[in-house]
DNA sequence: TTCCGTTTTAAACGTATGTTTGAAACAATC
DNA sequence: GATTGTTTCAAACATACGTTTAAAACGGAA
């Protein structure tokens, strides 16, 4: 139980930190006060602040894309040969940071939010290192996007994924902060799921969006079908 | 010359770098040797660095909302009395970011690279100084919004409208983070009024979608809890 | 018990940060 | 030309950081 359970209680107050301040503005102080251990004991387990951020990452990530890729098989070993749709690309996502097995309620919360400051805050060895390691599975999900959506040029999906990324993201990064802004602030803590049960036809209708940009406009809304 | 040419070099310096960077990770030293002033010169032309961040975002942010009421004025004021479409109240976002003048033309994408900045990193200063500078704009575009999108509900706009700022400041505050990631790297620089008029379309259909929650899913997936 | 590798601890190290200081340089007014 | 208020400058300040150190505490094997 010695080691374990030093290196676990730095990786959780780490986890927990990182999600509420950023990883620049949590200091290794904070974290091993919080985690009832000895300042050194990160550099001592960990190596460095770095590695211990992609650690905090590894931890979670590998179970992770593990699931995801049992569902991407799924998906496409399903009964006739359609190909996955946006929506159930993006659902098998969803789903497997749902069945993953956690540690408790709010850590699909917390490690969205860590993803979404993954991609916002410049941590340079944390993207390399998370590109290094999960390539295969990033990779294969381009692979399903690119089938889904036939009738997009590669550059239009390449931009279409930036936002949906984007959206992804900055809603799981800045929830309290947004929040305020929006002055909705109802005390309600929505659960993962139910945002992502919203965000997902939000996604969805953007990445088939037709493009109106040479059609001259109708009066109210959208389509002509 | 003498005083307003420091404060602006200051100015310059400061928003490039921290477009770059972020906020945490520029340090004064960093923002003095770009700008060619003295170190002192931040604290004694600004007070502080929190109020030198303000003050890069004031000097985008109080002409760019003035354009922009106006621009809102012109869509309310317009013959017929048809209330603006959700790509019309976008369009005069970006229409008024590209009509401000400006004193390059990479303003504009730093600029924008800032707003992203400023709400995925945790600067709560600058929330409270922006919310309480440019509550009037907001409250503004907030309404037209709702204008237009009267068949959701206030929980679905306010998400959506989340999940909108997410896209928009996520791709303009992380594009070459993206771009690497993406392997599209094909070395060209988008204006940002070509990344606009690809946002919008992707936004609006997003806002207006569909909500799909309560149709039943294909075979695949979750368990009946 | 003794030994030895592992882990924890308190203290210090070197560095970088934002900020302050007090004198020098400057520009305009009398 | 002296005076005054503003701006610049080099230097220092206090603080916080990530990391290292060397000794102490621990725990199983001999």
């Amino acid at each position: 139980m010695a080691q374990s359970d030093t290196v676990d209680r730095i990786l959780d107050a780490a986890e927990e930190l990182f999600a509420e301040r950023g990883f620049a503005e949590t200091s290794l102080r904070m974290i091993t006060s919080k985690a009832g251990v000895n300042l050194a004991a990160v550099n001592y387990h960990f190596g460095s602040k770095n590695s211990l951020i992609q650690s905090v990452f590894a931890r979670f990530l590998t179970p992770f894309s593990a699931t995801l890729e049992a569902e991407f098989d799924e998906l496409e070993a399903r009964p006739g040969d359609r190909s996955p749709s946006v929506e159930e690309i993006l659902g098998a996502l969803t789903g497997s940071a749902v069945r993953m097995p956690q540690r408790n309620d709010r850590g699909i919360s917390i490690f969205m939010r860590l993803l979404g400051l993954a991609y916002t805050q410049s941590q340079g060895h944390l993207r390399a290192f998370l590109e290094d390691e999960y390539r295969g599975v990033f990779t294969r999900f381009m692979g399903l996007l690119k089938q889904a959506t036939p009738e997009l040029s590669s550059v239009d999906r390449y931009w279409r994924i930036q936002f949906m990324l984007g959206a992804t993201a900055f809603t799981m990064s800045s929830s309290d902060a947004l929040r305020d802004i929006l002055q909705a602030k109802k005390g309600v803590e929505t659960p993962i799921q139910e945002i992502a049960a919203r965000l997902i036809p939000f996604l969805a209708a953007g990445m088939q969006a037709k493009d109106l940009m040479l059609v001259p406009r109708p009066e109210a809304s959208v389509t002509t079908g």
